[in-house]
DNA sequence: GAAGCAGATGCGAGACGTTGCAATATCAGG
DNA sequence: CCTGATATTGCAACGTCTCGCATCTGCTTC
């Protein structure tokens, strides 16, 4: 428990071209973003950065924090990865192709939710009418309480 | 500079029934709950936790970090303050009497807007509709472009 | 105004990230 | 294969919070 990220077996993405595109970028392919990046593609589901950092070590014990997390940071400049926050603020990973979508976090009972890009753009359209404002849905996280919760709270 | 939180001599808020309410709940009035009370009351707009503890520093100097943030914690509880999250996680209080509202977060340009309640209402109205989820709009952190960083992005 | 019961504080440690810097390692070229 | 340019790494220090725990203190009672 901890995370709702999990290991799969494998994985559909095509991880073998990240290397590709990192090089169309100028950028490195290193032992570091291999172990990451293998850590990933059997990842699915949201994990947190810690949670990375323990996967990495299992794989090749002198990983070092600070090179995960820049690492995370150019996948995400290259759209492989996404993180968003969870209500207390702490960083969420998840691999992209499991759709563009959004988070609800129920304050109550800690439960998560997916928002699917097509149920969000509701409220993305709604302030990009009223501010022209361009929402990142990926970054988006809501938090409130759930049906079950607010049945509770309102006694 | 820093936050968007400024001083201001004085404030319509009536901070003296605070310790009143903080007896009614059983919780204690104490010098350094004074202190942050009194800092919060000179307070106007956004801060982050860290600049509170500066400025209660200020009024006096042996403040102790653990101590501003549990206290926070109380009155935000008692509905004096609430918090939410910049686009890198980071806590920003607000004082409650300038109205409940949301936040956008430019991540092009840094720039913060509040989102009046009403505004808000169509995101808080739709996940209510569809998921009975009850959003919380002082919570609620959106980040994304705002329409002047949008233009330049889309070259 | 002394005693006692919580509630609070101070402190130290720890989790999660970020940053600056010097040392390394990747990769293109020759 | 050696070389140089520069992207990355490792490391250490720091910033923001959170927690546990022993000590202390506000507040009620008598
Ligand atoms: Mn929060
Ligand atoms: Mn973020
Ligand atoms: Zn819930
Ligand atoms: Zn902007």
């Amino acid at each position: 428990m901890g995370s709702s990220g999990s290991y799969v077996p494998t994985r559909p993405v095509d991880w073998s071209e990240i290397r590709a595109q990192l090089r169309a970028s100028g950028l490195r392919w290193t032992p570091q973003r291999r172990t990451l990046i293998e850590v990933l593609s059997r990842t699915d589901g949201h994990v947190t950065g810690a949670e990375l950092i323990e996967r990495c070590r299992s794989v090749d014990p002198t990983t070092i924090p600070s090179t995960v997390y820049r690492t995370l940071d150019v996948l995400e400049g290259l759209g492989l990865v996404r993180h968003s926050h969870g209500a207390n603020g702490r960083e969420e990973f998840h691999v992209l192709p499991s759709g563009v979508h959004g988070h609800l976090h129920c304050t109550g009972c800690g439960s998560t939710w997916e928002i699917p890009a097509d149920e969000a753009a509701e409220v993305v359209e709604s302030l990009r009418a009223s501010r022209r404002f361009a929402v990142d849905v990926t970054h988006l996280s809501i938090s409130g309480q759930c049906a079950g919760c607010s049945e509770k709270t309102a006694h």
